[in-house]
DNA sequence: ACAATAACTAACAAAATTGTTAGTAGTTAA
DNA sequence: TTAACTACTAACAATTTTGTTAGTTATTGT
Protein backbone atom coordinates (compact mmCIF):
# COMPACT_ATOMS: atom_id res chain seq x y z
CA UNK A 1 0.00 0.00 0.00
CA UNK A 2 1.25 3.26 -0.70
CA UNK A 3 2.05 5.92 2.09
CA UNK A 4 0.56 8.83 1.68
CA UNK A 5 2.95 11.21 4.00
CA UNK A 6 6.50 9.51 2.37
CA UNK A 7 8.40 11.69 0.48
CA UNK A 8 8.32 9.10 -2.68
CA UNK A 9 4.45 9.67 -2.77
CA UNK A 10 4.95 13.72 -3.03
CA UNK A 11 7.25 13.62 -5.48
CA UNK A 12 5.21 11.57 -7.37
CA UNK A 13 2.06 14.21 -7.00
CA UNK A 14 4.58 16.81 -7.62
CA UNK A 15 5.31 14.74 -11.41
CA UNK A 16 2.11 14.42 -12.08
CA UNK A 17 1.21 18.01 -11.52
CA UNK A 18 3.74 19.02 -13.60
CA UNK A 19 3.32 16.92 -16.76
CA UNK A 20 0.61 14.63 -17.78
CA UNK A 21 3.52 12.45 -19.22
CA UNK A 22 4.81 11.25 -15.59
CA UNK A 23 0.62 10.05 -14.90
CA UNK A 24 1.37 8.62 -18.45
CA UNK A 25 4.17 6.42 -17.60
CA UNK A 26 3.33 5.77 -14.43
CA UNK A 27 0.26 3.97 -15.88
CA UNK A 28 2.47 2.04 -18.27
CA UNK A 29 4.91 0.96 -16.04
CA UNK A 30 5.95 -1.94 -14.23
CA UNK A 31 6.65 -5.66 -14.64
CA UNK A 32 4.79 -7.25 -17.35
CA UNK A 33 2.23 -4.01 -17.95
CA UNK A 34 2.52 -2.97 -21.39
CA UNK A 35 3.16 -6.39 -22.42
CA UNK A 36 -0.32 -6.97 -20.99
CA UNK A 37 -1.52 -4.60 -22.99
CA UNK A 38 -0.05 -5.64 -25.95
CA UNK A 39 -0.69 -9.17 -26.05
CA UNK A 40 -4.59 -8.52 -25.19
CA UNK A 41 -4.78 -6.03 -28.23
CA UNK A 42 -3.06 -8.76 -30.24
CA UNK A 43 -6.39 -11.42 -29.31
CA UNK A 44 -4.77 -12.71 -26.15
CA UNK A 45 -7.58 -11.77 -24.20
CA UNK A 46 -8.52 -13.98 -21.44
CA UNK A 47 -6.71 -14.90 -18.35
CA UNK A 48 -5.23 -18.55 -19.29
CA UNK A 49 -4.08 -16.49 -22.95
CA UNK A 50 -2.10 -14.39 -21.03
CA UNK A 51 -0.76 -16.92 -18.75
CA UNK A 52 0.30 -19.16 -22.06
CA UNK A 53 1.91 -16.12 -23.43
CA UNK A 54 3.54 -15.42 -20.52
CA UNK A 55 4.65 -18.13 -18.86
CA UNK A 56 6.63 -17.40 -16.25
CA UNK A 57 3.95 -14.89 -14.60
CA UNK A 58 2.35 -16.03 -11.99
CA UNK A 59 -1.58 -15.97 -11.87
CA UNK A 60 -1.41 -13.66 -8.45
CA UNK A 61 0.90 -11.21 -10.20
CA UNK A 62 -1.03 -11.22 -13.42
CA UNK A 63 -4.45 -10.86 -11.97
CA UNK A 64 -2.60 -7.80 -9.76
CA UNK A 65 -1.42 -6.41 -13.29
CA UNK A 66 -4.84 -6.44 -14.98
CA UNK A 67 -6.56 -4.92 -11.91
CA UNK A 68 -4.10 -1.91 -12.11
CA UNK A 69 -4.99 -1.88 -15.69
CA UNK A 70 -8.44 -1.91 -15.45
CA UNK A 71 -7.83 0.99 -12.15
CA UNK A 72 -6.35 3.23 -15.19
CA UNK A 73 -9.61 2.60 -17.14
CA UNK A 74 -7.01 0.94 -19.89
CA UNK A 75 -9.25 -2.34 -20.15
CA UNK A 76 -12.17 -4.03 -18.56
CA UNK A 77 -13.37 -6.99 -17.16
CA UNK A 78 -16.11 -8.14 -19.19
CA UNK A 79 -18.15 -11.55 -19.02
CA UNK A 80 -18.56 -13.48 -22.27
CA UNK A 81 -22.37 -15.07 -21.97
CA UNK A 82 -23.07 -17.83 -24.48
CA UNK A 83 -20.60 -19.61 -24.13
CA UNK A 84 -19.82 -22.45 -22.18
CA UNK A 85 -17.61 -22.50 -20.14
CA UNK A 86 -18.33 -18.76 -19.25
CA UNK A 87 -15.52 -16.83 -18.85
CA UNK A 88 -13.81 -13.64 -18.40
CA UNK A 89 -12.98 -11.25 -21.38
CA UNK A 90 -10.43 -8.58 -21.05
CA UNK A 91 -11.02 -6.13 -23.37
CA UNK A 92 -9.30 -2.64 -23.95
CA UNK A 93 -11.24 0.33 -23.70
CA UNK A 94 -10.72 3.65 -26.46
CA UNK A 95 -7.83 4.94 -23.86
CA UNK A 96 -6.46 1.56 -24.05
CA UNK A 97 -6.07 1.02 -27.80
CA UNK A 98 -5.17 4.60 -28.21
CA UNK A 99 -2.29 3.47 -25.72
CA UNK A 100 -1.37 0.31 -28.73
CA UNK A 101 0.20 2.79 -31.49
CA UNK A 102 2.43 4.43 -29.02
CA UNK A 103 3.83 1.13 -27.36
CA UNK A 104 4.82 -0.18 -30.94
CA UNK A 105 6.54 3.47 -31.43
CA UNK A 106 7.96 2.73 -27.96
CA UNK A 107 8.87 -0.78 -29.48
CA UNK A 108 10.41 0.48 -32.79
CA UNK A 109 12.63 3.04 -31.02
CA UNK A 110 13.74 -0.05 -29.08
CA UNK A 111 14.45 -2.31 -31.73
CA UNK A 112 16.37 0.85 -33.91
CA UNK A 113 19.33 1.58 -31.57
CA UNK A 114 19.47 -2.70 -30.03
CA UNK A 115 19.63 -3.61 -33.76
CA UNK A 116 23.12 -1.48 -33.98
CA UNK A 117 22.00 2.39 -35.23
CA UNK A 118 24.73 4.59 -34.45
CA UNK A 119 24.32 6.35 -31.31
CA UNK A 120 25.95 9.83 -31.47
CA UNK A 121 25.30 13.80 -30.47
CA UNK A 122 24.49 16.62 -32.38
CA UNK A 123 27.31 18.47 -32.71
CA UNK A 124 27.26 22.35 -31.48
CA UNK A 125 27.11 24.91 -33.67
CA UNK B 1 22.42 -3.84 -6.74
CA UNK B 2 20.92 -6.12 -9.01
CA UNK B 3 20.42 -9.94 -8.18
CA UNK B 4 21.22 -11.90 -10.80
CA UNK B 5 19.43 -15.18 -9.92
CA UNK B 6 16.17 -13.15 -8.82
CA UNK B 7 13.16 -14.27 -10.27
CA UNK B 8 12.52 -10.75 -10.69
CA UNK B 9 15.82 -10.62 -12.70
CA UNK B 10 14.24 -13.67 -15.01
CA UNK B 11 11.21 -12.39 -15.75
CA UNK B 12 12.83 -8.66 -16.92
CA UNK B 13 15.22 -10.72 -18.66
CA UNK B 14 12.22 -12.90 -19.98
CA UNK B 15 10.26 -9.62 -21.12
CA UNK B 16 13.02 -7.96 -22.46
CA UNK B 17 13.25 -11.05 -25.11
CA UNK B 18 9.88 -10.68 -25.91
CA UNK B 19 9.97 -7.68 -26.80
CA UNK B 20 12.24 -4.20 -27.56
CA UNK B 21 9.05 -2.54 -25.80
CA UNK B 22 9.92 -4.00 -22.65
CA UNK B 23 13.56 -2.36 -22.72
CA UNK B 24 12.44 0.35 -24.12
CA UNK B 25 9.89 0.80 -21.22
CA UNK B 26 12.16 0.37 -18.95
CA UNK B 27 14.68 2.69 -20.03
CA UNK B 28 11.94 5.21 -19.22
CA UNK B 29 10.65 4.23 -16.30
CA UNK B 30 11.50 5.50 -12.69
CA UNK B 31 10.98 7.91 -10.80
CA UNK B 32 11.99 11.59 -12.49
CA UNK B 33 13.20 10.20 -15.59
CA UNK B 34 11.25 10.78 -18.82
CA UNK B 35 10.51 14.11 -17.19
CA UNK B 36 14.35 14.74 -17.17
CA UNK B 37 14.89 13.74 -20.99
CA UNK B 38 12.05 16.27 -22.06
CA UNK B 39 13.54 19.25 -19.43
CA UNK B 40 16.80 18.96 -21.43
CA UNK B 41 15.31 18.70 -24.27
CA UNK B 42 13.47 21.80 -23.22
CA UNK B 43 17.07 23.53 -22.68
CA UNK B 44 17.74 22.47 -18.84
CA UNK B 45 20.76 21.11 -19.52
CA UNK B 46 23.07 21.73 -16.30
CA UNK B 47 22.70 19.81 -13.26
CA UNK B 48 21.76 23.08 -11.65
CA UNK B 49 19.02 24.28 -13.90
CA UNK B 50 17.39 20.67 -13.72
CA UNK B 51 17.32 21.08 -9.79
CA UNK B 52 15.66 24.69 -10.67
CA UNK B 53 12.91 22.78 -12.36
CA UNK B 54 12.57 19.60 -10.02
CA UNK B 55 12.49 21.10 -6.86
CA UNK B 56 12.17 18.72 -4.93
CA UNK B 57 14.32 16.00 -5.74
CA UNK B 58 17.73 15.21 -4.41
CA UNK B 59 21.48 15.55 -5.41
CA UNK B 60 21.62 12.16 -5.33
CA UNK B 61 18.61 11.07 -6.74
CA UNK B 62 19.14 13.51 -9.93
CA UNK B 63 23.04 12.22 -10.16
CA UNK B 64 21.97 8.76 -9.92
CA UNK B 65 19.29 9.21 -12.84
CA UNK B 66 21.43 11.56 -15.15
CA UNK B 67 23.76 8.32 -14.79
CA UNK B 68 21.27 5.57 -15.49
CA UNK B 69 20.69 7.61 -18.46
CA UNK B 70 23.88 7.55 -19.88
CA UNK B 71 24.46 3.84 -19.32
CA UNK B 72 21.07 3.84 -21.91
CA UNK B 73 22.82 6.05 -24.20
CA UNK B 74 19.85 8.21 -23.70
CA UNK B 75 22.01 11.58 -23.09
CA UNK B 76 25.69 12.23 -22.76
CA UNK B 77 27.51 14.35 -20.36
CA UNK B 78 29.93 17.08 -22.07
CA UNK B 79 32.47 19.58 -20.66
CA UNK B 80 31.59 23.33 -21.40
CA UNK B 81 34.86 24.66 -22.58
CA UNK B 82 35.59 28.36 -23.44
CA UNK B 83 32.79 29.02 -20.39
CA UNK B 84 33.70 30.64 -16.53
CA UNK B 85 33.01 29.11 -15.00
CA UNK B 86 33.70 25.37 -16.82
CA UNK B 87 30.41 23.44 -16.45
CA UNK B 88 29.16 20.10 -17.27
CA UNK B 89 26.02 20.23 -20.05
CA UNK B 90 23.81 17.12 -20.67
CA UNK B 91 22.73 16.84 -24.02
CA UNK B 92 21.12 14.20 -25.83
CA UNK B 93 21.97 11.68 -28.33
CA UNK B 94 20.24 10.92 -31.86
CA UNK B 95 18.41 7.85 -29.71
CA UNK B 96 17.48 10.32 -26.37
CA UNK B 97 15.95 13.05 -29.02
CA UNK B 98 13.77 10.40 -31.52
CA UNK B 99 12.68 9.54 -27.75
CA UNK B 100 11.23 12.92 -27.07
CA UNK B 101 8.29 12.87 -29.75
CA UNK B 102 7.13 9.71 -28.27
CA UNK B 103 7.15 10.84 -24.88
CA UNK B 104 5.33 13.76 -26.15
CA UNK B 105 2.62 11.07 -27.64
CA UNK B 106 2.56 10.09 -24.23
CA UNK B 107 1.82 13.52 -22.71
CA UNK B 108 -1.08 14.27 -25.16
CA UNK B 109 -2.59 10.67 -24.28
CA UNK B 110 -2.27 11.30 -21.03
CA UNK B 111 -4.17 14.61 -20.86
CA UNK B 112 -6.85 13.73 -23.27
CA UNK B 113 -8.16 11.32 -20.94
CA UNK B 114 -7.54 13.37 -17.67
CA UNK B 115 -9.37 16.10 -19.64
CA UNK B 116 -12.53 14.38 -19.85
CA UNK B 117 -12.28 12.47 -23.04
CA UNK B 118 -15.21 9.60 -22.39
CA UNK B 119 -13.96 5.99 -21.81
CA UNK B 120 -15.67 3.38 -23.29
CA UNK B 121 -15.11 -0.19 -25.21
CA UNK B 122 -15.92 -1.04 -28.73
CA UNK B 123 -18.93 -2.91 -28.73
CA UNK B 124 -18.67 -6.29 -29.75
CA UNK B 125 -20.47 -7.15 -33.01
C1' DA C 1 40.65 33.95 3.62
C1' DC C 2 35.95 32.50 3.53
C1' DA C 3 31.56 31.54 1.96
C1' DA C 4 29.06 30.11 -1.96
C1' DT C 5 28.18 27.53 -6.18
C1' DA C 6 28.45 23.45 -9.25
C1' DA C 7 28.69 18.76 -9.60
C1' DC C 8 29.12 15.06 -7.75
C1' DT C 9 29.75 9.92 -4.43
C1' DA C 10 29.28 6.19 -0.75
C1' DA C 11 26.70 4.11 2.67
C1' DC C 12 22.57 3.56 4.55
C1' DA C 13 17.34 3.67 5.48
C1' DA C 14 12.57 3.90 3.94
C1' DA C 15 9.16 2.68 0.81
C1' DA C 16 7.35 0.41 -3.17
C1' DT C 17 7.16 -3.32 -6.34
C1' DT C 18 7.37 -8.05 -7.40
C1' DG C 19 7.02 -12.82 -6.31
C1' DT C 20 5.42 -16.95 -3.23
C1' DT C 21 2.37 -19.79 -0.64
C1' DA C 22 -1.84 -21.39 0.24
C1' DG C 23 -6.13 -20.96 -0.27
C1' DT C 24 -11.40 -20.06 -2.76
C1' DA C 25 -15.46 -21.08 -6.07
C1' DG C 26 -17.73 -22.54 -10.09
C1' DT C 27 -17.75 -25.46 -14.16
C1' DT C 28 -16.62 -29.72 -16.97
C1' DA C 29 -14.89 -34.03 -18.67
C1' DA C 30 -13.81 -39.00 -17.49
C1' DT D 1 -16.83 -38.35 -7.73
C1' DT D 2 -12.72 -36.94 -8.78
C1' DA D 3 -9.57 -34.42 -11.22
C1' DA D 4 -8.79 -30.55 -14.08
C1' DC D 5 -9.57 -25.98 -15.71
C1' DT D 6 -10.60 -20.98 -15.16
C1' DA D 7 -10.27 -17.10 -12.57
C1' DC D 8 -9.32 -15.35 -8.91
C1' DT D 9 -7.69 -13.40 -3.31
C1' DA D 10 -5.11 -12.58 1.22
C1' DA D 11 -1.01 -12.57 3.72
C1' DC D 12 3.59 -12.61 3.60
C1' DA D 13 8.62 -12.47 1.94
C1' DA D 14 12.16 -11.07 -1.33
C1' DT D 15 13.91 -7.65 -4.17
C1' DT D 16 14.26 -3.23 -6.09
C1' DT D 17 13.63 1.62 -6.16
C1' DT D 18 13.73 5.92 -3.97
C1' DG D 19 15.28 9.06 -0.59
C1' DT D 20 18.68 10.68 3.29
C1' DT D 21 22.94 11.85 5.46
C1' DA D 22 27.29 13.21 5.24
C1' DG D 23 30.84 13.82 2.85
C1' DT D 24 34.32 15.39 -1.71
C1' DT D 25 36.67 18.53 -5.32
C1' DA D 26 37.21 22.52 -7.83
C1' DT D 27 36.12 27.18 -8.82
C1' DT D 28 34.39 31.98 -7.95
C1' DG D 29 32.88 36.11 -5.71
C1' DT D 30 33.65 39.27 -1.62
Amino acid sequence: MRKKESTNFENEQFLFKVCELNSAIAMISGRWKSQIVYSISQGSDRFHLLQQELPNISETVLARQLKELETHAILVKQEISNTVPAGIQYVLTNKGCDLVPILKNLCEWGKLYEGGKEISVAPTI
